[in-house]
DNA sequence: TGATACGTGCTAATGGATTAGCACCTCCGG
DNA sequence: CCGGAGGTGCTAATCCATTAGCACGTATCA
């Protein structure tokens, strides 16, 4: 299922909040158009089957169909094929770069590595 | 800058190729236009500065203006802030449960770390 | 050399994403 | 009880991405 681009940003919003009522996403967006535009969208986004909504006081709370995890998984996947030609090890590599991760982080990734390796990977 | 539907699919179709002609481009596609529809989105991106193309023989050959690096990079960056909430350590640990990373991809993504450790991170 | 296959440039039309606007509902404070 | 602020539903219009189609250039090869 492929959205136009007003469809993907909301999106993103969406999941980037979790849950989200109208306003929120609007707040996320970068030249926001209208409160009723973005209702609009976030029904048709419904009616697509991506989001879902929770009706909670007065108003709509629009959640994503499908779990985050299982998104996350497919939008890396995408993005490993897209950019790094389907090897994930490079894409790991190139991650690995980030001056944002500090030696606790780095610590945990190795961890995890080594746990992998014993498990007969 | 935000891209269409289509505008998106033929982008990611340049990246994963490096650099393409409409007809390899077009190949990429799951639910292929006409030739003629690809061509005209290629000349718009184009114009948009998302490519350039230099003419080889007969034909052009389309080439991302941003080096792949750099829009690895960002795409990342991107992907991480929508669904990681910004956290690359967390992204890291999903790659990392990808199965189709063998032994050896692991110890060299665990030398990695232990050389970025080394550095003082 | 000429005919076929495969290129490109350009423009107008199409269609679907995106938006605005109006009608109505609900909650809350004075 | 009344008024206003802030919700929602729905439809029609708009706008721009997307497409088709025609005119034309170029290479190849029998």
């Amino acid at each position: 299922m492929e959205l136009g681009r007003r469809e993907r940003q909301i999106m993103d919003a969406v999941y980037r909040l979790g849950r989200a009522t109208v306003a929120e996403v609007r707040a996320q967006l970068a030249d926001p158009p209208t409160y009723s535009a973005v209702r609009g969208m976030l029904r048709w986004l419904e009616e697509k089957g991506q989001l879902r909504h929770v009706q909670e006081g007065a108003k709509y709370v629009y959640i994503p169909t499908v779990a985050p995890s299982k998104a996350r998984r497919s939008a890396l996947q995408r993005l490993v094929r897209t950019f790094f030609g389907g090897s994930t090890r490079e894409a790991v590599a190139a991650l690995l770069e980030d001056r944002r991760l500090d030696p606790e982080d780095l610590d945990r990734l190795r961890e995890l590595i080594d746990h992998a390796r014993k498990e007969g990977r």
